[in-house]
RNA sequence: GGGCGAGUAGCCGAAUUGGUAUAGGCGCGCGGCUUAGAACCGCGUUCCGCAAGGAGUGUGGGUUCAAGUCCCACCUCGCCCACCA
């Protein structure tokens, strides 16, 4: 047998397969489709990261396997290549971008083509290609004619180095997420997508795909519905109450969202956001106007950074002679502005809850505002037949020695405890605790420091064992000396008596109702926020019930109403560069001046549907979109234009200005209006680079159609994608913007589908030696031609496979790319032992579990464990003489998909003339999977004693009676008789004293 | 501060979802083969103990015949988001 050379092998198997075409998608099949998607790659310079192999491999298997399976698999690949490395490489070697794409993309297309990986060649996309981004810009085109595409005045992120407005998204830290470099705020006019008007379907539309669930999670996060209330709230000239008979200016009502109504009583002030619009109409009532003018200028002007590098620090100003009406309980309460409150959030207004919100806290606790709990937390879960008390946790602290006094009831009685116990007949909290410490523990000098609110608390209690649920009040105390009475008797059997560190206490205490007083008075959380489970407290009429029921309730009785908010904002889709896709639209001051007019004469309402406009103007012989009413002036470039081409320059640096180099392009700039034929200018902004990426997956389907993005009828049958795998760090931004753009093609009825993916996997990344991400200054980088060229393609699929769990981020080991090689060799060497009738019973029953345990690892992705199951089966077949050869030959197939190279190179020996990738996935045998005899371990009281050996079908009660049996057994179980017997079927004999 | 996830051997990690903890790989040790080395093959490899036995999955509790797995609290680390009411 020749030793295993693998440049040679991996040569000649790649060439063969693409000469064959093997793995171009044959639209003509009658197989069911099976359409597989990977991340296309941004061709960058520095070549293919492991972390690419390892997603690629992943879906490499999956479509490998699908095709055995029967399935007419489509596996395409592209280049997602527009974009700021490339740009910023061009400026700096004054080389055009698409000239270093084109040698970026050649590099990528070789080292991805050595990794043997089946995509589909002929199908390949790029962004940047003018017949590609014809059509992203059609899409954009779309946007803009629905009114889904505006043109807003925002201060948006600006990168001082990168020259370019950045999306919130990309701001990271204060810092650009690309180049790192600081930012600042800068007015400019951006063309924004109205995502927000999709928010509630992406939102509920994720119940209807198969994603991992942290992908949901995260979807839901970043969308960030909350359902709340808005509740209006009545300002008044100060002293309003006082003077109710007084007349008083009736001045306007703000309306707060809140996700806490259930709080409303404990509302003690409000504030406005600093740039809300009622303060100016307040002028006349604020008697400190000049000071709130002063605010307002000051935190206008800070930037994000400044604001955060400020700390925490919270900052604000009082409306003098403005005060509020408390809708709830009618009190009359100060109106503030302060900066914590964000304008773009709900209503631009709160109510303030210092007890139950940490924000409202600081800001009471720096200008000394009133803080009322209304909330009563709960601990501990309920049970049944609980007997009601009320009781006190005393927690005593020892300045001097800086302990806390804690109690040891040993295991059996629930472990280290503070000091508690019930309240005795016409007791108060303080003289019950006061008892309970001299009882307990003999000290009687104590200072009462803080007292805590009641806590409903459910527990059992272990030595009366009894449930109960008791109304706490925790107490803390400060030991004042170490003077003592004498302790009970029963006192000192029952528990030990410890001075603990807090630190120590923090940590051990058992109970949660300890936990809770220890955390409010050494941890000193004195607002206490309980979401779930609390009930209200001197809340009126609502005291008593709990927060979930409340929160209704409250809302209807000050006449509020429910309502949902997002944390999601629009899409800021303009950037100041040349390296994207020109947006097509053109500016007309002809066409503007025309609107104007119009919006004069008919007075007509913003937005209103396309249909409706057209109706309206008619009259004034003007045809308009939605996008050119809510944009005046703004003029599509004519569908059949299309693609507007990015023209030559000979420098791609961004003006100072902001604008885009194309700006400077003047016979491109300077063109004539498509509706008018008077003059007018080019948008010279550039689309973001998620633009592209938003609906590639559609072009693969039809990638050299130059009539529509792609056939309807193709689209029909291959959508959605069936399985979509990619990085974590992409599955807010990318995984979002492209369900929007789906979902707006469906609505304009270009795609059949209401969603692109049905199902999506994130692999996690792959980290340098050590831990730490890889990058190029770190000089970590590990490059797959290295060790596609020491080791072999099949043995670095099969390492990165190997490596750790594939959702998981694992740090590279050089080191340990040597097993998966050791593997290959053994197979290569196990080869010669594969003959003609060598059967063997128990290998088979191996082979069968092997089949069953790889096929359903692949299914969940579990490629760590499926190497390590052929690990295990080579291991067993090596070990014997001779192999029967149609069992090396299953092995063979499952192998395929993991190290295709390899199993045709031994397929091919063993005399194959067809395709070991032609073969049909192996099916497991039901009844082979079972042993005859099985291992049963014998527990006495949990512990394992003794194993025995039974057949698989003995029954239950031989089971149990070999196992008493056992000489081991019967000397632990001392001639006590079993209480209990328990068999779990083919697993263990639990026996029980 | 919030959300999500993770903590198992010297290291990467398994554990059929509550049923014999540490499979597989790396590393290490011993032995074989070899002039020698590499490669390869075999055996061993959680800790304490001569052994019987005992301890053991970040820490403290709980539920259970049985807990790495479920519940409560805490600690540490990672990722994402953060003045989002």
């Amino acid at each position: 047998m020749e030793p295993y050379d693998h440049t040679k092998i991996e040569a000649k198997w790649q060439k063969r397969w693409e000469e064959e075409g093997r793995y171009e998608f044959d639209e003509k099949s009658s197989k069911p489709k099976y359409y597989l998607l990977v991340e296309f790659p941004y061709p960058s310079g520095e070549g293919l990261h492991t972390g690419h192999v390892r997603s690629y491999t992943a879906l490499d298997i999956v479509a490998r396997k699908r095709r055995m399976e029967g399935k007419n698999v489509l596996y395409p690949i592209g280049w997602d290549a527009f974009g700021l490395p490339t740009e910023n490489y061009a400026i700096k070697t004054k080389t055009p971008p698409a000239v270093v794409t084109r040698e970026n993309t050649d590099n990528f297309r070789r080292q991805l083509k050595s990794l043997g990986l089946s995509f589909d060649w002929s199908r390949e996309v790029n962004t940047t290609d003018p017949a590609y981004y014809k059509w992203t810009q059609w899409i954009f085109l779309q946007f803009f004619k629905k009114g889904l595409a505006y043109k807003k005045k925002t201060l948006i992120n600006w990168c001082v180095d990168c020259k370019i407005g950045l999306a919130n998204e990309e701001v990271v830290d204060g810092a650009c997420e690309r180049c790192g470099g600081s930012t600042e705020k800068r007015e400019k006019e951006q063309w924004m997508l109205a995502i927000t008007k999709y928010a509630d379907r992406l939102h509920d539309d994720l119940d209807t795909v198969d994603y991992e669930e942290r992908i949901k999670i995260q979807q839901r996060n970043w969308i960030g519905r909350s359902e709340g209330a808005e509740i209006s709230f009545q300002l008044v000239a100060s002293g309003f109450q006082k003077n109710l008979k007084a007349k008083t200016k009736k001045l306007p009502a703000i309306k707060v969202f809140t996700t806490r109504p259930d709080t409303l009583f404990g509302a003690t002030y409000m504030v406005l956001a600093p740039d809300h619009e009622i303060i100016e109409n307040l002028k006349s009532e604020i008697k400190n106007w000049d000071e709130v003018v002063r605010y307002i200028v000051v935190t206008k002007k800070k930037t994000e950074i400044e604001r955060t590098a400020e700390g925490k620090e919270k900052t604000g100003v009082r409306l003098e002679g403005v005060t509020a009406i408390n809708p709830a309980n009618k009190e009359e309460i100060p109106v503030y502005v302060a900066d914590y409150v964000l304008k773009e959030y709900g209503t631009g207004a709160i109510m303030a809850v210092p007890a139950h919100d940490k924000r409202d806290f600081e800001f009471a606790a720096k200008y000394g505002l009133p803080v009322r709990i209304v909330i009563e937390p709960v601990t501990g879960t309920p049970l049944e037949n609980e007997e009601k008390r009320t009781s006190i946790v005393a927690l005593v602290y020892d300045p001097k020695k800086k302990k806390v006094l804690t109690l040891d009831w040993g295991k059996a009685l629930g472990g280290r405890l503070f000091i508690g116990g019930g309240l005795e007949e016409g007791e108060s909290p303080e003289a019950a605790a006061r008892r309970e410490i001299r009882e307990e523990t003999g000290y009687v000098n104590l200072k009462l420091v803080a007292v805590s609110e009641k806590i409903h608390h459910h527990y059992f209690a272990h030595s009366k064992k009894v449930a109960r649920a008791i109304e706490a009040t925790g107490l803390h105390f400060e030991l004042l000396d170490d003077a003592k009475e004498e302790t009970s008797l029963e006192a000192n059997e029952k528990f030990k008596v410890e001075w603990v560190d807090p630190e120590e206490a923090g940590r051990t205490v058992a109970d949660e109702l300890h936990h809770f007083v220890f955390n409010k008075f050494m941890r000193h959380e004195l607002y206490s926020c309980h979401e779930e489970g609390g009930i209200l407290a001197d809340s009126g009429t609502f005291t008593g019930l709990s927060s979930e029921a409340a929160k209704k309730k409250i809302t209807e009785f000050v006449g509020g109403n429910m309502k949902v908010t997002y944390k999601l904002r629009d899409w800021v889709f303009s950037r100041q560069r040349y390296w994207g896709e020109p947006i097509p639209l053109v500016f007309c001051e002809h066409c503007e001046q025309c609107h104007k007019k119009l919006k004069e004469i008919s007075n007509f309402q913003f937005p209103i549907s396309e249909k409706e406009s057209k109706i309206k103007n008619s009259k004034l012989k003007i045809e308009a979109s939605e996008g050119e009413l809510l944009n005046p002036g703004w003029v599509p470039v004519p569908e059949s234009e299309l693609p507007l081409e990015l023209p030559e320059v000979g420098v791609y640096t961004p003006t100072d200005s902001g604008e885009s180099p194309l700006s400077k392009v003047k016979n491109w700039v300077e063109t004539t209006c498509p509706k008018c034929g008077g003059t007018a200018v080019r948008e010279t902004d550039t689309m973001p680079q998620w633009a592209g990426s938003s609906w590639y997956y559609l072009r693969y389907i039809d990638p050299h159609n130059d009539n529509a993005l792609a056939d309807k009828k193709k689209l029909e049958h291959m959508m959605p994608v069936d399985w979509y795998n990619g990085g974590m760090e992409h599955t807010t931004l990318h995984l979002l913007y492209s369900r929007f753009w789906h979902k707006f093609l469906y609505d304009i009825g270009a795609v059949p589908h209401s969603e692109p993916y049905r199902k999506r996997t994130s692999h996690g990344m792959i980290l340098a030696e050590g831990g730490e991400k890889m990058s190029k200054s770190k000089g970590n980088v590990v490059n797959p031609d290295a060790i596609v060229e020491t080791y072999g393609a099949d043995t670095l699929r099969l390492y990165e496979m190997f490596m750790g769990p594939f959702e998981q981020a694992v740090a590279w080991s050089e080191k340990s790319i040597v097993g998966p090689r050791r593997f290959l060799e053994r197979v290569f060497k196990m080869a010669g032992k594969a003959k003609d009738g060598a059967r063997d019973s128990e290998l088979e029953g191996t082979l069968h579990r092997a089949i069953k345990k790889v096929g359903e690892d692949v299914e969940r992705m579990r490629f760590n464990t499926a190497v390590s199951e052929f690990m295990i089966l080579a291991n067993e077949m090596d070990a014997r003489e001779a192999i029967g050869k149609g069992e090396f030959e299953t092995f063979l197939k499952l192998l395929a998909p993991f190290a295709p190279h390899a199993a045709e190179e031994l397929w091919a020996r063993l005399g194959h003339k067809t395709s070991v990738h032609d073969e049909a996935w192996p099916a497991y045998d039901e009844a082979k999977l079972k042993r005859a005899m099985i291992k049963i371990a014998v527990q006495v009281n949990g512990k394992v004693r003794a194993e025995i050996e039974v057949s698989a079908e003995a029954p239950e009660s031989e089971v149990k009676a070999r196992a008493l049996a056992e000489p081991k057994v019967a000397a632990h179980l001392a001639g006590k008789e079993p209480a209990r017997v328990i068999y779990v079927p083919g697993r263990l004999v639990s026996v029980v004293t």
